[in-house]
DNA sequence: CGAACTTTTGAGCAACATCAAGCTTGGTGG
DNA sequence: CCACCAAGCTTGATGTTGCTCAAAAGTTCG
């Protein structure tokens, strides 16, 4: 794994890409790239942090390991998307714990040349900022969900929420981003909830679920099911 | 309200201290002081968002109105600390809703103000990165107690972490931050429900309620009290 | 083909919410 | 100084959502 490659693949992330090459090639001695298999664990809740990573291929759970040994799947990163930074600011230990979903290929760039591109290039810091808030915001709809939305309204909007960006303007077909297990996680369900609430939009005439793929028959109605009690 | 004035309350934000004097002169025109009176809305969910807001003195209360009127609260702003930077940064509409809880002086600073210092000083974003890491930090922390902790648990943990920063040995005395319905809504209970967790702390010789006045007896007791199902 | 995992289905239950009164508390005005 | 009112808080009785436990039916992959 030769200079070049990592400089390419910095190059190619969103978060990096403002950065001039003499930038980018001083960041490049506090990257290290890391290959992975799935189900290996990155890191552990309570482990240390000395810098922040960047998915370059592959898929990474975030997730907080509960007492009884069930674990709840806070995040799911895809490529491009970074995580670990406010840890990395805070120098705390992990609240959470990662592992690949697939075999990956990620980027870790170590605290002290992440501080150094802060220092050099405003836009780093705007990009950083930006990437920030985005998952700030992810947060504030993860805990409305969590608090205000039944079961049911929780799966619609997340049904809704994959189907952006494929404005197919009657129906719409997406595909799980992982198993369902995992997604009953992420949406604090159980599996055997996920699953019922799957059956009854489907009997409802709302979806058709076929394995991960699944096609939103009528967007339009699912969103309005569910906000109003039978009546 | 003069300029001098301003520039002296942004001498005093931990998010602005580190800027030099040019700067603030810089930014002052961006910047502007806004007082209210207790219960006044700062702005709804749905409002665009054109800057983010510093709490001089008083409290703000963010929230996410639930359809049947009833609210959640997200978070309850101190003084010194800011909101909306996130949403600024996005430029979306604002997700949750601002009331003051208190007569209040707010700072208000315009996006354009700050993105300027963001170019000029890197401190300054170190600071924001700081800043919305802790708020980052603290949702993880919310949507973990919302998603695998029990009523008693909430509660528990709520009471431990307003202790810090008094480590008073063995026992601790704490006021609550507002009012128990607020408090409940903050920890996603119904009042009712908070009531009775206290009172059954109480009942166990944990805690000692007087109004919002609340000391912890045994806080290590307490921590360990509710991780045990009655064995 | 069989082992391991994932998903579905069913029955019972627990935690917490809801609904409905009482009971304090604090501020206001007679 | 006390009566009064409204808001905040507590208490009890009842209800419902989604979880737990158990097991069967599919899937995947060597």
């Amino acid at each position: 794994m030769s200079q070049i490659d990592i400089i390419q693949h910095l190059r190619h992330q969103p978060l990096f890409q403002r950065l001039s090459d003499p930038q980018l090639a001083a960041l490049e001695p506090h990257v290290r790239p890391q290959r992975g298999d799935k189900g290996q664990l990155l890191f552990q809740r309570g482990d240390d942090c000395d810098g922040m990573y960047v998915v370059v291929y592959g898929k990474v759970k975030l997730a907080i390991p509960s007492p009884q040994g069930v674990e709840k799947v806070v995040e799911i990163i895809h490529p491009g998307q970074s995580f670990a930074e406010a840890v990395m600011f805070l120098g705390k230990p992990y609240p959470v714990l990662a592992q690949l979903l697939e075999d990956s290929l990620l980027l870790h760039i170590g605290a002290a040349g992440v501080f150094q591109a802060l220092g050099e290039d405003p836009g780093f810091a705007r990009n950083m900022l930006a990437g920030m808030s985005l998952r700030l915001h992810g947060m504030v709809r993860d805990v409305e969900r969590y608090s205000v939305e039944t079961a049911l309204q929780r799966v619609i909007g997340y049904l809704l929420q994959q189907m952006d960006g494929a404005p197919t303007g009657g129906k719409a077909v997406l595909t799980l981003e992982a198993n369902k297990n995992l997604i009953a996680s992420r949406l604090n369900l159980t599996p055997e909830t996920f699953s019922r609430v799957l059956q009854q939009l489907s009997k409802a005439g709302l979806v058709e679920v076929d394995g991960r793929d699944i096609a939103l028959l009528d967007p339009a109605a699912l969103a309005d099911y569910g906000m109003t009690p039978p009546a």
